[in-house]
DNA sequence: GTCTATAGATAGATAGAC
DNA sequence: GTCTATCTATCTATAGAC
């Protein structure tokens, strides 16, 4: 790797811990320039402007959990079951999301919050993750792995939505990315009804259930 | 309502709604006077720093959410299963969060990113909150609506995570908050398995909703 | 309570030397 | 590639009149 590209990776890495722990407009050029020991002056020779600096933080951290998922669930064979594939989707996420730098969580806490025009174009690589999942939980549905009632536009947004969230709260003291990847499987594939027949053991039966926990349903 | 009290309230909905599509160092103390047709300096007479007002925000962004699962939690009566309490929970929740205003989305865009000081003191609240779901779930645990094997603490933190990120992709158009708490709720307590712990998954016919109709992002 | 005026700090960006 | 110097704009906050 060329210096020009150390220096240029350099800011991009100061960029993305920057915005991650003090936002946008309180990311300063000048902060940036100071952590990378080089003048404010000289960030304008590799990025044309802040928005275009933000811009590629935002996309990296898109790009780098798209990668990792993609590249773990492709590794697994073919004939690993779904509900497998999505534990190790599930893994790659966190793991790229909690592990692999900040580039991801300045994505998720900067979003909101900067220009329409980087907004759509990062929309793009956004849709291209969300599109991923889709695919593979609807394969999963197709496969019989997911029931059919479940809506899995909700299912994937629900379940990004509090994985994203997790940088706010994950502590790798308390449990293992593993761990946490698999405990929140469990209970998605699951359920968490106290009702209904233990965790993981196969009901064939699938017609009659106990009516005690749908009754709510009008 | 007093004429001060007015124009304090104001003051507060337009920081809310500065803070939740601008950011917090995007939202400049003259852009909230013009939008409560004040000057600048007036606002030092309601709120002694940028930072105080912030702080209410964020705070009352907590509150509001609180008192309002609370409340529709109690008008419950006694003899309402644990499943039916939490969806009611999940339905305000979202109500409070999708609904009322962007104070509570102020506060979970910008959290991360104020001062140690404010971030200290609404932590005690985001606590107080936690602790509401958390007693919450262990009582439905205890009374055996919750499976045994779950980990309630994993469970709020994922369930009130995923609930949160709504704010970046809920449609009212698309699905009701009822109808999305409802799904959320079944989702969670029946699982998704296609396979096994097979309770609610007689009815098929409980999302109407097609998956393409949400929209991956707003 | 609300105003005008302004202090003092800091921001993104540019010009041009080396 | 990196620098110094600087422009222009905007920010929070204060002083003090009305």
């Amino acid at each position: 790797m060329k210096k020009s590209e150390r220096t240029r990776k350099r800011i991009l890495d100061a960029a993305a811990h920057w915005l991650t722990h003090k936002g946008l407009a309180a990311t300063s050029l000048r902060e940036l320039a100071e952590e990378t020991n080089i003048r404010t002056a000289s960030i304008y020779y590799y990025f044309e402007s802040k928005d275009a600096l933000v811009e590629e933080v935002l996309r990296i951290g898109i790009e780098v959990v798209h990668q990792s998922v993609k590249e773990r669930v492709e590794m697994l064979g073919e004939e690993v079951s779904f509900q497998q594939r999505i534990e190790t989707a599930i893994t790659a996420h966190l793991y790229a999301l909690l592990m692999h730098g900040n580039y991801t969580s300045a994505h998720i806490l900067n979003y909101s919050f900067v220009s329409l025009d980087i907004r759509q174009r990062v929309l793009k690589v956004r849709r291209e993750y969300g599109e991923y999942w889709q695919d593979l939980l609807e394969q999963a549905q197709k496969a019989g792995d997911i029931a059919p009632y479940v809506d899995l536009g909700l299912l994937r947004l629900f379940l990004i939505g509090a994985l994203n969230w997790s940088v706010e709260w994950f502590d790798a003291e308390v449990k293992s990315v593993e761990r946490l990847a698999k405990d929140c499987c469990k209970m998605i594939f699951n359920g968490i009804s106290g009702h209904s027949t233990s965790a993981g053991v196969t009901r064939h039966d699938v017609l009659t259930c106990p009516s005690s926990t749908i009754t709510h349903d009008r």
